[in-house]
DNA sequence: CATGAATGAGTATTCATTCAT
DNA sequence: GATGAATGAATACTCATTCAT
């Protein structure tokens, strides 16, 4: 259900494909978005015309990126939620998705792509971790370990903003540590 | 205590540029900064070349907007810290600031700019406004209403963040008004 | 009701304007469609950003070249229509329309454009060469000077068609005045 | 009598050189040259490789497309000579070359190769059905049934020529009648 | 001073052609 | 031989900035 491919392809494409995705997620996190394909392309060590044959558009070569990362963090939530109790996992979840974020706000786009509805293929993979942060959230909430008055959008919001404030903290981690503190107290209930 | 005039300036010009400022602010509020500057200019019914007398650059423009963004809001600061006790003046001011936030995530950038260093104009408004923020701090601590161990690096970060978190929850007041809730427990001691 | 400029226009603005034009019929006439905007523009002295600001499109650009062509043709066919007796003042806009064409099947295709539907500027200027036309045939046809079975696009298609054959004829004047003759005692009728 | 196969070429490669040619033949007659080479291939179940393989350029493949057009014309032309009066096989040799003229402006290139002198390949066909139009006009000269003052080249005009005239009338058969008439008629001594 | 025309570097995208698989 | 991935020159169009009117 997860990116299959239609057939084999062939192996230097798909390594293509994936030095693109790299170079791609790479330069967008750390410079933006207004890198000229064209960088991005030699910076992959490939032409043009084989980024736009993988991806047909700037603006799908930027969504495929996103889906990519939803879909590992969706992974990785989906481990953690099997693993630790309710509360536990829930709070877990929230520091993996924050630590996942970096640089630039290119990932905030990502989250909120994952709020707001976008493309149909980045709709799927944001349906997902919707889902899990949902059952996270009710699971956490059951276990008393949450405010019971808040609802899915607002913690994917919070989880936008959140990483926001960590982004203009830099690598500063006993402040983020700190931030931590306070938006996890702020989410216990009372 | 804004931006000294060098020489009087002739009345229309004065006007011009407040109108260039007026629009400006308006449109990279609610459509972005990627808006052209001669839509700007005739929005604001001037030719480019006024534009680019008055703010020698784009760049300059958004500064600019900023900058009043910034001076705006240490005025209303300032008016709150004199009146209210010091930990309703804290929290009443962190409301203030998010509120003040509006579309895009423009005002965001001039929170972020606010913490960042950035240009030498942006420098001194941001540095007014951070000293007020500075003191606000200190004194809910002293009271016993903010945790002690936050630094104004950390404030500038969280209004910076909770403004993003504010933007995707768009006008559902309700839900605000749960996330300040969460940021403002989170914020008292234990 | 003819090409009015809305307001005065700088001088240098219509000269470009002007120059554009006629560097685009003719490079459009002599070498196709297929020239690069920006050979056009370099051709007429100019930047291409002169050139966008002039016609928004490439097709723009060929469209106003299309109308200008028209616009002639009408006039001069205008002109005909008044002086001259009925039968005499067909035939010799028939010669007219097919003498005006030059170089390749640019002109063919503007036309063409005057038989199908084009864009709306086109429409306008196309409308009035049709109108002229209609009337010069119905004169020639009552004056007995030609066919009654023949319509409006019978005669359209026909300059097309014979503007093609003489762009194969070249500068051979005894030929294509066997062609006129051929195509003339055609239109005769019986 | 058609160009001879240097050797054998195996079963499946012919059918292929076939296929494509029909395809290239329909996609250019209604879509005109623009169609990219990829879609052409595609569409006649073959890699772009394979075009190029049998076609060493895009211009070659045209140039391909019109020689069978100009072959299958000459095979049937020459059929008619064969059978009729000198003067009905002129004036049906006419109607055939009209007729086999369908979509698009691509027939009528054709035609026109056969006027200019095209590339190596392209000129060998022509010669041959130049000439044969040679001397169907001589026939119906002699016969009287066509001015004696035209020659070869008005004559593949008037061809190319007729056909642009009947593209632009379509389907409306009653009027490509009278378009006939009217060249035929012009065409009769006197 | 204001105007808006001119500039031209910069950008996404296409497509004929080549070549590794 | 066939395939389709890779290539990169080419092209229309945009927009910040300058400067003649």
């Amino acid at each position: 259900m997860s990116g299959a491919q239609e057939r084999p392809m062939r192996a230097d494409a798909a390594r293509n494909r994936a030095r693109l995705l790299d170079v791609a997620t790479e330069v967008f996190t750390t410079r933006g978005v207004g890198v000229p394909t064209e960088e991005i392309a030699r910076a992959a060590g490939v032409g043009v015309g084989t980024l736009f044959r993988h991806f047909p558009t700037k603006e799908a070569l930027l969504e495929a990126v996103l889906v990519r990362r939803l879909e590992t963090i969706a992974d990785q939530t989906a481990r953690l939620a099997a693993e630790a109790d309710p509360a536990e996992a829930f709070f877990d979840c929230f520091r993996l998705v924050i630590d996942r974020s970096s640089g630039k706000s290119e990932f905030t786009q990502a989250l909120a792509a994952a709020g707001v509805d976008a493309h149909a293929t980045l709709r799927e993979s944001s349906t997902a971790i919707r889902a899990q942060l949902a059952e996270l959230l009710a699971g956490a909430q059951q276990a008393g370990a949450v405010r019971r008055d808040l609802g899915l959008p607002e913690l994917i919001a919070l989880l936008v903003g959140t990483s926001t404030t960590m982004e203009h903290l830099g690598a500063d981690t006993p402040a983020r540590e700190r931030i931590f503190e306070v938006v996890f107290d702020g989410l216990r209930p009372r």
